[in-house]
DNA sequence: CATCAAAATGAAAATGAAAATCATTTCTGT
DNA sequence: ACAGAAATGATTTTCATTTTCATTTTGATG
């Protein structure tokens, strides 16, 4: 928050003229869930989130949670990605990983290196976007699953 | 199914010596729904294209959509994603695209090309793996959500 | 410090897509 | 035709996420 001041001669009081909100302005709660999350190597669901909050005596409703894990993700702090399963993993915006993930057995394995890292996103669908974060994931067979089916 | 058949000729009789299935092995239902997927554009979620089959005159319980739509994925044949509501949506597996979509207002756009098409997936991670198809999607904010949140 | 309005919170209820159940139907090989 | 196996679908269940709304917190102002 920055807030520019005027200071009145006359009177000798202050007065806000206008007041900025930027994109660091992040609330306590905020703050929490993304310390929250940065605790953890591994991307976290809303559900062990708020559960991992409650251990860490951070008491949080899980409304909460849910609210504010929205408003970072539009403020560019962290992402999200689906599990095939339906639930939604958070993790900070920082951390450029991805994964390779078995439509049979679910496993799933980390990518190091990010193989778009360096890719030109084309120009004419970026322009109007304020980019954030993307997503890859590849999906597939693992040996034992595809060794299964025959 | 291709079947290996031999002939009895002392009994007359025939005798099935080995049964493949092979990945072309498509049940009935499962050549509607891929049928029913083609005919849109768009991908469409399962509640949608239960509900098209039906008006299409192709009567299936919602059960077997979703049961056959996960063989048809293992198969290789369909590809799925998941929107940031939590809906999944299901496309043949040959259409390459991906989208921007913003982050505020779920605004999405195709982006035509597919950034990746010839990029090297990282040898060490994809050799275990039956690669089937990738998830590329951009997340961000459109124009009109950019300048809203100032 | 007191006041008041606006914003944030959270307990509880609602939502809804997807999965599970299970009685019934269809298929397949002999 | 017969019997076991596999598939189907009406229905119920699940459960992560969203919504609701009464209460609490915040923050500007005098
Ligand atoms: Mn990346
Ligand atoms: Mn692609
Ligand atoms: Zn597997
Ligand atoms: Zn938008």
């Amino acid at each position: 928050m920055i807030r520019m001041i005027r200071y009145d001669q006359k009177y000798g009081t202050k007065k806000i003229l206008k007041t900025m909100v930027t994109k660091s302005d992040i609330t306590k709660r905020q703050e929490q869930l993304l310390e929250e999350l940065n605790k953890y190597e591994d991307e976290l669901s809303g559900q062990e989130l708020h559960r991992q909050l409650i251990e860490s005596g951070k008491l949080m409703g899980l409304s909460t949670v849910y609210r504010n894990l929205q408003i970072l993700i539009k403020q560019g702090l962290i992402r999200s990605r689906h599990l095939p399963t339906g639930e939604v993993l958070y993790t900070p915006v920082d951390r450029d990983f991805h994964h390779l993930t078995c439509v049979q057995c679910g496993e799933t394995s980390k990518m190091e290196g990010c193989p778009i890292k360096d890719i030109h996103t084309p120009k004419e669908n970026t322009r109007k976007f304020q980019l954030l974060f993307h997503q890859l994931e590849y999906f597939g067979l693992c040996q034992n699953c595809y060794q299964a089916q025959n």
